[in-house]
This record gives structure tokens, C-alpha cells and sequence, in this order.
DNA sequence: ATTGCTTCCTGAGCGC
DNA sequence: TGCGCTCAGGAAGCAA
């Protein structure tokens, strides 16, 4: 599932691969895909390619933007064979010197939208800070969890608190803070707060320097797993480093991997 | 204001 | 071999 890491990862790759090419043609393979929030009658090329949280930004010349989510199985794959089809093709973005994205998503989630440079992305507008941000701190995190019963780890996948995180880095950064995923956010103390915004920068860091976690859909521009997957400690594992059994639970109606002799 | 449930969707894996 | 079931989950929408 695409974290920030992978979606940095891909944010990379397509800086490499597509920036500045010029846009054809974006064609809609699967009905919803896309959602044309503009009129367009040239797309011109690719100025700028960022991230916010888990979206994809891609700016073009002619003061549009795509923004692109991945949620679970989307993928951006760069292809130079003009005539190559994708099984889960649901989009595809060509460009003027034949080459294409394929914009590839088994579950169909995923979803480009196409609007004005200066228009408000809605979904922006409730997004926390980014967690490798000077925003995202102790004082901030401390002022969010106040008030908050939920369990910590619904609070951290909880988008409008900080953008970035899925189910599986917050599984490990949980593991190396110590912390029990049920506990209350509410009740954490200072250390463990402070605990928190540590690791998940520590592990979001590292994860974007061995380019992303890939358990199953997951690819790069260049249809490449990542590697971190190699370094995961409690997600998707039976066995805790310290001997123990790995408890998986499940929470926000995702799974949820801890251990309950390391984290309290 | 916050919480937690449901919905969207397809393929993999499992038991029989 | 194939059927039916469960599971995987990001975020919006909704009820409480």
C-alpha cells in the first residue's frame, strides 16, 4: 500500500522519467478515473512534480494540475513502448515523444483529477502536517492528541493529524516508540509523544532511502519493488525480535501487528 | 468535536 | 479443478 515513502519513491521516479515531457493526451481506460475538473483543450508539459501526504502533484505549463492518489494498488508506470498494454490499466497519460505513463490499479481506487493550477485541492484542505516537516514536533503532536480517546495508532493513520502514514509505518514506528497500538491517545506521556515524532521520521527516512515497502502491489516508475520491506519488524511478522509472539489484532478495521512484551 | 462503522473493489489464499 | 468464503485497506460519508 503506498505510504510516503513509496509515494516519494515515486514522486522520484517520475522526476527522472517524465518531468518536463510534453502531455498529449490523458486517456481514460476505466470509467471514474479520472475527473476533469476543468475544461482542457491543451495540457501542455510538466513544469513541476511534488507531494502532499499521500497525493502526487504534477504542474504543467499551461497552469493545469493533476493530482494523483494511489490508495492501495495504484501504480504509476513509465513505459517507452507506446503499444505495451497494462493488465489493470486504468489510465494513461501519453506524451507527445511516444512514451506513456500507464496509470495501472487492480482495486480501482485510485483516482487522477485534473484542475486548475490555482484552484484549491479539497482534500488538502484537512490534511495534517507532514511528518518530515519542522511542523510536525512534539508541541504539535501533543496539542492533537489532547482530547483524543481514540487508540494511538487510529489517531496516526488519521490524515488530518499528520499526512503520510498507513497501516504498515505506523505499525513500526508504534514497535520502536514502545508503545501499546490500543493505548488512548490522550494519556501518552510526554516521553512518548516525543518518542513518536522521533521514529517516524527516523523510519520514514529510511524507508525513502531503500525506496518504499512493497508486500504485495506495490512498484516504482520503473515497476521495481522497494526494500524496506527487509527491514519491517512487528508488520506481517509472527515473531518479535525479543523472542515473543507478535499479536495481530485488528483496529479501524485494519490489522494491526504489536508486541506485547516490547510495547506497553 | 470525535469516534467508529460502512462502502467502494479485485485477486490471493484457503478449506472442502 | 472449482466453488465459496475471508482477507487486504485509504479515505469519504454517515450516524451516534
Amino acid at each position: 500500500m503506498p505510504e510516503l515513502p513509496e509515494v516519494q519513491t515515486v514522486v522520484r521516479g517520475l522526476i527522472q522519467k517524465v518531468l518536463g515531457k510534453e502531455i498529449q493526451e490523458i486517456i481514460e481506460l476505466r470509467p471514474g478515473t479520472v475527473i476533469w475538473q476543468t475544461e482542457i483543450t491543451n495540457l501542455g508539459n510538466i513544469v513541476e512534480i511534488s507531494r502532499r501526504g499521500k497525493y502526487i502533484i504534477l504542474q504543467t505549463s499551461e497552469k493545469l494540475k493533476l493530482i494523483i492518489h494511489l490508495r492501495m494498488t495504484g501504480k504509476l508506470i513509465f513505459e517507452t513502448d507506446w503499444n505495451k498494454n497494462a493488465k489493470h490499466a486504468r489510465a494513461e497519460i501519453i506524451f507527445t515523444d511516444k512514451t506513456k505513463l500507464i496509470f495501472n490499479d487492480v482495486r480501482t481506487f485510485g483516482k487522477i483529477q485534473v484542475m486548475n493550477h490555482d484552484e484549491e485541492v479539497e482534500a488538502f484542505s484537512r490534511l495534517g502536517a507532514e511528518p518530515l516537516s519542522e511542523t510536525f514536533n512534539k508541541r504539535y503532536l501533543t496539542e492533537k492528541l489532547l482530547r483524543r480517546t481514540a487508540p494511538i495508532k487510529n489517531i496516526l493513520l488519521d490524515q488530518r493529524v499528520v499526512a503520510g502514514l498507513g497501516n504498515i509505518y505506523v505499525a513500526e514506528i508504534l514497535f520502536r516508540s514502545k508503545i501499546d497500538p490500543r493505548k488512548s491517545g490522550k494519556i501518552l506521556k510526554s516521553v512518548q509523544i516525543k518518542d513518536i515524532v522521533k521514529h517516524t521520521k527516523v523510519v520514514l527516512q529510511e524507508a525513502i532511502k531503500h525506496n518504499g515497502t512493497t508486500i504485495s502491489d506495490y512498484r516504482s516508475v520503473e515497476d521495481k519493488t522497494g526494500e524496506f520491506q527487509n527491514f519491517l519488524k512487528v508488520y506481517g511478522k509472527k515473531t518479535c525480535e525479543c523472542g515473543a509472539q507478535i499479536i495481530k489484532i485488528k483496529q479501524a478495521g485494519r490489522g494491526t501487528y504489536f508486541c506485547e512484551k516490547c510495547q506497553k
